[in-house]
RNA sequence: GCCGGGGUGGCGGAAUCGGCAGACGCAGCAGACUUAAAAUCUGCCGGGCCAAAAGCCCGUACGGGUUCAAGUCCCGUCCUCGGCACCA
């Protein structure tokens, strides 16, 4: 028998068999349950996958093989996100096609994630970028379109000048482009529009139902950010126009002493007097020339300068000025705001930096009312509203004001509707055809996809156009509704259109009459598992439950959530800062794979910290769970030839091993997994010269199968089974075999520990005690005490109190 | 600023129902095997007092508290990571 570990040889031949008998194909409709564990598929760069990509891999891989052995019918599907801007400027830089650069990477990726030994279903793969699949990412823009869902509109968006392209809300961080780091700009421009805000409460609500991460979905509730409160209406002294705000504090109208609006607000150049115009006019022009960023500054001074126009109060005879400030931002709520400075902090700020007044309506319920106060209490100064707390005022505020209807309760969110275009070319074309006569259609269904035109240029115009403008044969169409002359639109869709639905095409990949089959949806969806990066906490994560949502809506899935349950990976640092080419800190799996084999480094990503933590790479402990795969070679080959009978230390050992690794997978603890399988080789170690029983070497190896797939395989070959391991069944464990007859308990003498003893593990209190006191070790801390007070915890200690 | 997570040996990390802190791994030290090395195997491995062992004392960021008993619970402080950031 040859106890040398070759990992490599191992590796390659049950890669081969798999590949033959097809074992990791997933199976419509069998009488298991299914289980659907997904990864967030990938964006297939130039640079490949390290190590820090596969964690994530891993962890599923692991998990679905986990899941197969405890009987399910698993779906474990992998496909390519693969518009996007990287590929689009590496063509243009080195002169190739994105969609040859894209296949070549695809290539690169598929082979790298086929070393890992991940049980993918590569009958199922879906490439975003393949027409047949984008047919259907322009047939869900369609529907959206028809249902007024998607709409164009001219209006100030985030711009990225180095990408050159319009981005959404969600793609915009700390005023830089979230791709690139570039200032973000605003542009007006005609704009593809999806209304994620309809879907907004549906989207909030239903965040209860998920097994997300706690964080995660606090994450989604604050980019949602509703929040309730009033608009109220102000009419302009001596004019017809009004002056709508939103507040979450209408309580405290009787303490709004001006008002603002931001520099953008329609309103500005028209109620602006005269002697107020060229203040009024070089200060709009100063704030709109300022970049997001400094406008996003917390802690500068206030600015802003008097319009030189009044608004009437709603309740009381008082006259409110009204100012124009870069304190608030035009899209949200109204764009204008009442200032109530007593109690809120930046109208405080302000009206302390140009001399407003400050009324104070909120008197703290015990104390003095500061001159700033923020927190509950009883309105004062109130008139009718005086002596109320703060909830109830809210409502009898918007009684009161809604009477003569100056106002109404209503909610406003922070989200906004989604930019759904873009000006370049390596995207899905938006399935569009501008007519003079009949405005923006939607091209026929049967008429789908819109392929992309080849082109010989796919530069970015930079002025706001798509590179698909400049091509005449691309654009010159006729009316699908009138057959008239007609343009089709150049823009295309963003990066994450693609992603919304194509865990959904997973269940049904090669369909060419629908989306999916209802059949196959009702089957496999939705996903049970779903694995990835928590970068994408507020994009991809939102837009899927909206996309979600509205198929639903469209009467094409039962269900309105994809993922049930989300896990997000913690990222592989390395010297302290996440892995990346330009950092020049990637480490490669090829190598690591080359040296001490895939199963190894597989095992090390499960090993090296908690799976939800940021974890440090280290060579070192790499090595140390490739000796530990060595040893368990050895052990299980050595002992195959020749089992033993069990015998009750192995049965004990055995079940022991099984119901901690068991509890530790359920609660997706895989570091200290990998620790159970370590203590449990360590232990069957010092077993193993009385040789080792057939259901001892089975457990181990079926166990450990999930982490390392191509060991397990080998060791349950050479165990003499002709069928895969992953036709096995996960090990139980029998609750006898967990308890102890005798247990070692600490004697404890004012809870610092004096001594042991062991005793009959049922023993009861009192004897424990009895017996306790009688130990020899302990005689000098008790002898000549007064013994104040003694207890017994079950199987783990007795302590006994003394005074003296 | 607000919200949330987290501070444990030389290192990564265990122990979260309050019950013997430091599982497991790495690094280190000593030994076995070997002509030798690698590989492999065995033992030791938080700090202090002590020649050593036994033993005692200290020890889970810091300061208090609750408790027979605190890494774990409560109050305060510091540090750190993440999210949001003039959202009315």
């Amino acid at each position: 028998m040859d106890l040398e570990y070759r990992p490599q040889e191992i590796e390659r031949k049950w890669k081969e068999v798999w590949r033959t008998t097809g074992v990791h194909k997933a199976h419509g409709h069998t009488n298991k349950p299914k289980y659907y564990c997904l990864d967030m598929f990938p964006y297939p760069s130039g640079n490949g996958l390290h190590v820090g990509h596969w964690r994530g891999y891993t962890i599923s891989d692991v998990w679905s093989r986990y899941k197969r052995l405890l009987g399910y019918e698993i779906l474990h599907p992998m496909g390519w996100d693969a518009f996007g801007l990287p590929a689009e400027n590496y063509a243009i830089q080195n002169g190739i096609h994105p969609r040859v650069a894209t296949e070549k990477n695809i290539a690169n990726f598929k082979r790298q994630l086929e070393e890992i030994g991940a049980m993918y279903d590569w009958d199922r793969e879906v490439n975003t970028t393949d027409p047949d699949y984008y047919r259907w990412t322009q047939y869900f823009f369609v529907k959206m379109f028809e249902r007024g869902l998607a709409y164009r509109k001219k209006m100030p968006i985030n711009w990225c000048p180095s990408c050159k392209t319009g981005l959404a809300n969600e793609e915009v961080v700390d005023g830089r482009c979230d791709r690139c780091g570039a200032e973000v700009t605003k542009r007006e421009m005609y704009q593809w529009m999806l209304k994620i805000t309809a879907y907004a409460d549906r989207l909030l609500d239903d965040l209860d139902k998920l097994d997300w991460p706690e964080h995660v979905k606090r994450m989604q509730r604050a980019w949602i950010g509703r929040s309730e409160g009033a608009r109220i209406r102000f009419k302009v002294d001596g004019s017809t126009d009004e002056i709508e705000v939103f507040s979450t504090r209408p309580d405290t109208i009787y303490g709004a002493t001006y008002m603002v609006l931001a520099p953008e607000h329609p309103l500005v150049q028209s109620i602006t007097t005269e002697d107020r115009q060229a203040d009024v006019e070089r200060y709009v022009e100063e704030s709109l020339r300022k970049s997001n960023i400094e406008r996003q500054v917390v802690d500068k001074t206030k600015t802003g300068v008097f319009t030189g126009a009044y608004v009437k109060h709603p309740l009381v005879d008082r006259k409110l000025p009204v100012w124009v400030a870069d304190y608030v931002l035009m899209d949200y709520g109204t764009g204008a705001i009442m200032a109530v400075p007593a109690h809120d902090e930046r109208d405080f700020e302000f009206a302390k930096q140009f001399g407003l007044d400050i009324i104070p309506v909120v008197q703290p319920e015990d104390g003095e009312a500061e001159e700033l106060y923020t927190g509950d209490g009883r309105m004062i100064n109130s008139e009718s509203l005086n002596g109320l707390g703060v909830e109830e005022a809210k409502r009898e505020a918007v009684k009161l004001l809604s009477a003569t209807g100056q106002a109404e309760a209503t909610v406003n969110y922070r989200l906004r509707d989604w930019v759904f275009a873009r000006q370049r070319y390596w995207g899905e074309p938006i399935p569009i055809v501008h007519c003079d006569m009949c405005g923006p259609v939607a091209v026929p269904e049967d008429q789908l996809p819109v392929t992309l035109p080849e082109v010989e240029r796919y530069e970015p115009t930079g002025t706001g156009e798509s590179p698909l403008a400049a091509i005449e044969s691309f654009v010159n169409t006729t009316c699908p509704k009138c057959g008239g002359p007609a343009k089709r639109e150049t823009d295309t869709m963003p990066q994450w259109a693609g992603s919304c639905w194509y865990f959904l095409r997973y269940a049904d990949p090669h369909n060419h009459e629908a989306p999916f089959s209802q059949e196959a949806i009702h089957y496999w969806l939705p996903v049970d598992m779903y694995i990835g990066g928590v970068e994408h906490a507020v994009l991809h994560l939102l837009y899927s439950r909206f996309y979600v949502k509205f198929i639903h809506d469209l009467g094409l899935i039962q269900f309105d959530e994809p993922f049930q349950r989300l896990f997000t990976q913690g990222m592989i640092t390395l010297n302290g800062a996440k892995m990346s080419k330009s950092k020049g800190n990637v480490v490669n799996p090829d190598d690591i794979i080359a040296t001490y084999g895939v199963d190894a480094l597989r095992m090390y990503e499960m090993f090296v910290g908690p799976p939800e933590d940021e974890a440090e790479w280290n060579t070192n402990g790499l090595e140390g769970v490739a000796r530990f795969l060595g040893r368990t070679f050895r052990l299980v080959a050595g002992h195959a030839a020749h089992p033993v009978p069990g015998r009750d230390s192995l049965h004990k050992l055995r079940h022991r091993f099984v119901a901690t690794l068991t509890e530790r997978m359920e609660s997706f603890r895989f570091n200290t997994s990998v620790s159970a399988f370590m203590e449990y080789v360590n232990a069957l170690s010092n077993e193993a010269k009385q040789g080792l029983d057939p259901d001892t070497l089975e457990t181990l190896t079926i166990a450990i199968s999930p982490f390392a797939p191509h060991l397990g395989e080998e060791l349950w070959s050479l165990l003499g089974h002709k069928e895969s391991v992953f036709e096995a069944a996960w090990p139980t464990y029998d609750e006898t075999w967990l308890k102890d007859d005798e247990v070692e308990i600490a004697i404890q003498i004012n809870g610092r520990v004096r001594g042991k003893l062991v005793v009959a593990a049922d023993i009861s209190e009192a004897d424990a005690i009895a017996l306790a006191k009688r130990a020899p070790d302990i005689q000098e801390w008790v002898q000549g005490k007064e013994i104040v007070k003694e207890l017994y915890v079950k199987g783990r200690l007795v302590n006994i109190v003394v005074k003296g």
